[in-house]
DNA sequence: AATGAATGAGCCTTCATTCAT
DNA sequence: GATGAATGAAGGCTCATTCAT
């Protein structure tokens, strides 16, 4: 389920069954669940301590077994939130062999299944929030989230353009463009849910990803292609 | 000094009011300006009342003379943040009598420079990262600030699609699809701007414009237009 | 009564009746003042700040408003109880035109009615027991007191020699001598009070003043004068 | 290995008990060591049990099977660290056949090499530090050490006065006159050894030894044995 | 109106103590 | 006997809020 876990669980003896190691084991994926719940609804200097153990079922003292400080939990939410996913998704974009127009849609809906519909979006929520206070953290996503989702997203697109799938395009500027919208939608479930009104997010990624398309399409005609 | 404060300025009369009388006038603008600037940079709970005090100049018991709590505070930031630049803007799109196309353009460019590219668009920021703590403040955002920023790209739509300018369209996710990308640069420029490339915003404006005028003119072929 | 009180008294105007400036000025010496007695009966790390608030009438966030932390107050304390007797002292001495017994029958009973019998010898047991866990705070003492208390005793004893009062003497050693039984009489006084006979600190005083004039004295025997 | 524990070891039989056993044996005494270093380099509210368990090699939890709290932890370490040492030095002088003088030397002396000069030393340090937190540990040292080391000291004295080799004394300001100095060595050298001087032990000692024997010498002049 | 000293509730963090394994 | 995970009470420190001047 998570990386943390996984790889400790992986070093017990075969039956595995002693209640107390794996407890111990699960301690961290559960305080940081609960911790990327509370810092997402609340922010981070609004959550309190208290309520991530109460959350997690444990009292506050074991938070410092775990997490030397407040920051520090903070920061192995990211950590634990986000990287094994974008692993993966490297992962299968690296042995991926069909068009670039559906590894583009797959890594699109894919985004969507594995994280913008999940708890994860939440990291995102985090960072577009917290940033300004963890310059370190910031960067540390920077360099294991953005560069690597944006190298995926450069990757599909060159391969379409080589191909001949898309036509030539400025691909930085198109990543943007692609990305925008993603990031709005995640920012729309956590922060302005309340504000608007109820956008449907499979209309509005399908709407998303038919502008794309044809935007990027080497058979579309000039008029939207030169706007990219 | 700043556009708050400026904008409250414009309101006095012209001939020479005492010093100590603008002092007192211009006060609670000078607050909020402060305010805002450290609510956006650290976010609300982070951020101390006497750091805002001391940069405006002031006391920490003198915020009390104006506003009667951090809360109260904060729901000031957001009010004189926004309503006075939306309301000049009804006001102009109200006597406008161009092209929907243009107005359009009126609005986006507009935005771009009343707010997107100002230090009000930490408002913005400010209601992503903080709504949930506040759902007062995000129901007054919602009614005051999105409602009738909707109601100005409706009103440019509706009026576009009636005198044929645009195709008939699903106006409620063209503004979405308007929007979203406005919201991102803002995002970008406060939380973002460590984490990513630097994106020129004239260019991406310029990009989104010229997509949205192709996607919605009636003159475009149905590929684009149907996704809308 | 204290340094800190009275310059900044002194800057006051002629009339200094503002209770609230008075109050101000005096905060810091009833704090040190609490915090002493505390630090004293209960160590450093076993005193509650609540308790040294309490003791001063005031509540915990106030001691915030003078002294950055704990350990600054503790270094307060030190700063505040010894300094400001030494350079009285040192004072005296640099006027004093008796003879080099009378000099020092002046330092040792000086000593025991300025310090030795007041609320400041705390200030040496501090040392005695906390000095491990400050020895910046040691470096302090070592060079702000005993330095200059050791630089008075040997002007004394090198006075007397050069008088021809006393006979020549190992003076560094000399001062040890001296020194050590006034420090036991504080420890006994604050540490051992509980544990021994009641020894009498003036027939105590007296005792040793003696066994140091005959002990130094150049009328005396070789036996004894030679062993100093 | 370390004071304590060998004294403790030094009740085992000589033959081969099993490793086990002798580790569960000197667990106690390994604690109370481990527990005496730091007490006395850190104080007793400073001293953390993790560190104390740290130091001893074993698990924090481990210290409970030895001591039902911190507080009789330190009570162990004060009984545990003084007591082996004085009952010894009683029993040799309870055989003692020379001179008083000699005795007197043999038992400033004594202590010097069996308590002043080691670890066990600190646990005077700690009475000096800690005494007012616990005055049931005070009373506890009065009666085993205080008492009866005065007693070793009255014994010697008043041997010495029946034999004629000492002139007819206050023998109670006399022991004060002997302890305080003695004292004072091992405060030098647990706290204010980084405050003063180096002083040489040895001449320390010597010096003093020499002052009392003359000081209380039947032959002796007048001035001085007359001052005790 | 303005100040800033004072307050005290609240939070992060530590650590002596317990107990299931 | 030994472990170390878990606990929770307590303490240092912060900061929104009040109020006498």
């Amino acid at each position: 389920m998570n990386a943390i876990a996984t790889s400790s669980l992986a070093k017990l003896p075969v039956d595995g069954t002693k209640t107390r190691r794996r407890r111990k084991d699960a301690r961290p994926s559960e305080l940081t669940s609960a911790a990327l719940d509370l810092f997402v609804e609340k922010g981070f200097s609004a959550t309190r301590l208290d309520d991530v153990a109460a959350r997690a079922g444990v009292s506050k003292g074991t938070l410092y077994l775990y997490f030397d400080s407040k920051e520090a939990l903070f920061k192995a939410v990211i950590e634990e939130g986000i990287v094994p996913t974008l692993a993966a998704a490297e992962q299968r974009v690296a042995g991926y062999s069909g068009s670039a127009v559906d590894l583009l849609r797959h890594l699109l809906f894919g985004w969507w299944q594995e994280i913008g519909a999940t708890r994860l979006a939440g990291v995102t929520k985090l960072i577009v929030s917290e940033s300004r206070n963890f310059p370190e953290v910031a960067q540390y996503y920077h360099d294991k989230v953005i560069v690597r989702g944006r190298a995926l997203l450069r990757y599909a697109l060159q391969r379409g353009v080589e191909s001949g799938e898309f036509r030539p395009l400025d691909v930085e500027t198109a990543i943007d463009v692609i990305i925008a919208p993603l990031l709005m939608l995640v920012i729309w479930r956590f922060s302005l849910c309340f504000c608007g009104r109820e956008t449907d997010p499979a209309i509005y990624l399908e709407t998303h990803f038919n502008l794309l398309v044809h935007g990027l399409s080497s058979a579309g005609r000039d008029g939207l292609g030169g706007a990219l």
